[in-house]
DNA sequence: GATGAGCGC
């Protein structure tokens, strides 16, 4: 009487597949994107940067919201050894915003990292890598303005 | 999640 029916794994994994813009990336967010290193007199300066600078912090995008910081973490373990992997959720919900990041134990494995699982398949959606911008600032979170009811929070 | 580009506490 459960309606417990489920259709195999690799049968939604090939209809998720069959739908995900796997070749479309390519067309506006490529590695190869960056031709500015042709010419390397005339850019003292690169405005136009896509890719932040290298680094041993990945930003990953594109995550399916079933995607967890353990499963990020097993996906990119496999290029390197990674020293801290998060998925970014949502403080009220505790759902994935659908984007985190990956950590490496050094810059090679970093690159690696990037070369092995973007555009690549997690979960069934096509996922970014790139290297991270440098994080936030920190800041003191008392920041919370006054009540007049108290602060309670 | 019913949200699908993005840069976290």
């Amino acid at each position: 009487m459960a309606m417990a029916m489920r259709l195999p794994a690799i049968a939604r994994a090939a209809t998720e597949m069959a739908a995900a813009p796997v070749g479309l990336r390519r067309l506006f967010c490529s590695n190869a994107t960056n031709f500015s290193f042709l010419s390397p007199q005339a850019n003292s300066e690169t405005p136009a940067r896509p890719q932040a600078d290298p680094s041993t912090n990945l930003f990953v995008s594109g995550l399916s919201k079933r995607t967890t910081s353990e499963g990020l973490r097993t996906a990119f373990a496999q290029f390197g050894e990674v020293a801290d992997a998060k998925v970014v959720t949502d403080r009220v919900s505790g759902y994935s915003k659908g984007f985190g990041f990956v950590r490496y134990a050094t810059l090679e494995d970093s690159a690696k990292g990037i070369a092995g699982m973007d555009g690549k398949f997690l979960d069934g959606w096509v996922i970014f890598a790139e290297y991270a911008r440098p994080r936030e600032p920190y800041r003191p979170q008392n920041n919370m303005p006054p009540s007049p009811y108290g602060n309670r929070y």
